[in-house]
DNA sequence: TTGAAAGCGCTAACAG
DNA sequence: CTGTTAGCGCTTTCAA
């Protein structure tokens, strides 16, 4: 696949030789100047600094790299970026490691394991000092390579320390919890869900798994015929929505996976006449800036989508540069109840 | 602000040297069939490789890219990740880069050009081979670095080659025309505009530009007291449209410099009382998927952000890899008519 | 405070 | 088809 096609030849860059023979000293009191060490002359470096300024000299990172041993890159494999919330949280994750002086390498696993996998080798090669994962779900291998490499690595949007990896997220376990407490507590007991897509996303499974257990607990059984997963589009819950209007099996509260769902649930029931939340309650699961201004606004969860990528971004550079150990951190990820729950109707 | 932390000592990673030992060639002949040449003989590939897996050989990128000068490493510097519309269209680039085996480096500069030219510059010791930006307003330092790293680039979201840059884009100004258009068909005199800010973006400025021209041309002003810069996000829209409706300077139509600004703006109008289309048409710019489903739905700009970053992408590596000079691409944005459009009341 | 020189891990002639 | 070897540009002892 990789064939051994020549770069276009582009003028040759500069060199560290170049900068050193322009100010008259080795290379070594150039690679001083520009590390920062605090041995050379004043004078000598402002020489050096100055003219790396005007020759617009670009230091070889790779050679540094090899040299050094340190690449100063981070690395994020995330399930898709089209879906806001995870897009949002690589956007803090970045501003902080740039604040820093580290570079982000990104890739997209869409959901798939595997695939993750084979990015987080071509990470591991690039020499990623650093890793932002999503879930504790991995492959054997992933965990495997992550160990033999021994770099730093944080798990994401999940809270499961007992696992036995680095956690910074929250438990969507006890987010499911509170929307059924909620729901039960305004006297629900014909419950739906229209989840997201549990395979290789362990935030889904833990979803729906929550939301199974806790209506279990209180004697209450997961309208299953009420219940499906589809994947994160409007479209989809839509759908999903048209489904069981048309097969007449309506619950009077339907749990969604997340807010993209439950929009699309919310805008086919208005589209149907289905009167939210009088006749169907609604709940979603991000707080997408949209949910709070839309008509019904939409009961969700506030899921910390900034705060841990900024948490793993620092957690992950203390590591880094301070030798620290990622320490565990919960973000607390409240229900917001608003408008698209209320109690059922009884007639 | 970058001192000389030492890695903390991880256990020392597999060497080309030790494949070649256990494998009894050659570092030669193991770097061979890394990179795939033809001329290994198969059994001495297939032990070679036998060994690579086994042993979980990773090699050492920053070494490969000092001695072949190749990085398989693609850049993109954009606004933000917060806006759903460039995530979309990053996403789209990054999985036309996987596929390829390159990496993709990510920096968000948030709307500033001085720190995207700080950012380039990291991407440039990093050896990106191609990089996608956003726009063509960059500054003089960020043209120039580019130039003398003789690195491939495009500028994305914008049409206009005759500025000597190369483009995968559309026509801000016609999108606008297009608007203007319609508006002006259905009998629309009193127009003003929630654009975006313009400094640092000269989408937003070609919009706004566009729409006062276009409107001028046909004899009519842009309502400049019905007229604001905001940033983009819903709670921005909401409070323009709040104070136009307060300062009782409501047009009969108002053009939005996106969709998540136009969401606000109809939002606080339907809750303002205001009847839309009835007495208040709004147009966004971007198409979200939202703006099909709410009601009433949005009449919007289709921006095609998978299109553009598939499309960089594929020009990209199509210069790196096959030396093809980038060619401007045009991509149409068609107006999208849907429910916040009507002719104005005249009572 | 500075310079000389030995690598870092890999690729790419070149020779065989 | 395979091995030898000279770098790639930089950091980092070690001496001075």
């Amino acid at each position: 696949m990789r064939d051994q096609i020549p770069m276009s030849e582009t003028r040759r860059q500069l060199t560290q030789q170049d900068i050193a023979r322009l100010a008259g000293v080795s290379t070594a009191t150039v690679s001083r100047v520009l590390n920062r060490s605090s041995l050379v002359k004043p004078d000598v470096r402002d020489r050096v600094e100055a003219i790396m300024a005007q020759r617009g000299y670009l230091p070889h990172a790779a050679a540094r790299a090899l040299a050094s041993n340190r690449t100063y890159t981070v690395g994020a494999i995330i399930p898709t970026l089209n879906n806001a919330i995870f897009a949002t949280c690589i956007n803090a994750f970045e501003r902080e490691l740039q604040a820093m002086d580290y570079t982000l390498l990104v890739a997209v696993s869409n959901y798939d394991l595997d695939i993750e996998a084979v990015q987080l080798r071509r990470m591991l090669e690039r020499g990623v000092e650093g890793l932002l994962l999503v879930g504790n779900d991995h492959t054997a291998s992933t965990y495997k390579a992550l160990q033999r490499a021994g770099v730093v690595y944080v798990n994401t949007w999940v809270f499961d320390p007992q696992l036995g990896h680095p956690n910074i997220g929250f438990s969507n376990r006890e987010a499911a919890y509170a929307v059924v407490d909620h729901l039960l507590a305004l006297g629900h007991r014909h419950i739906g869900m229209i989840a997201g897509i549990t395979t290789g996303n362990d935030r889904a499974r833990y979803r729906l798994e929550a939301v199974r257990e806790r209506l279990a607990k209180n004697g209450i059984t997961l309208r299953e015929d009420a219940t499906m997963q589809v994947s994160y589009a409007i479209g989809e819950g839509r759908a999903a929505l048209a489904r069981l209007a048309e097969q007449d099996c309506l619950p009077t509260a339907l749990i969604c996976g997340n807010d993209v769902i439950a929009l699309g649930v919310l805008i086919e029931a208005i589209a149907r006449g289905i009167a939210v939340p009088q006749q169907l309650s609604i709940t979603g699961f991000d707080n997408l800036p949209l949910t709070e201004h839309i008509r019904p606004a939409i009961t969700t969860i506030d899921v910390p989508a900034q705060d841990m990528g900024r948490a793993a971004a620092s957690a992950i550079l203390a590591a880094i540069e301070r030798d620290e150990r990622v320490r565990d951190r919960q973000f607390h990820a409240p229900l917001l109840v608003r408008e698209t729950t209320a109690p059922p109707f009884t007639g």
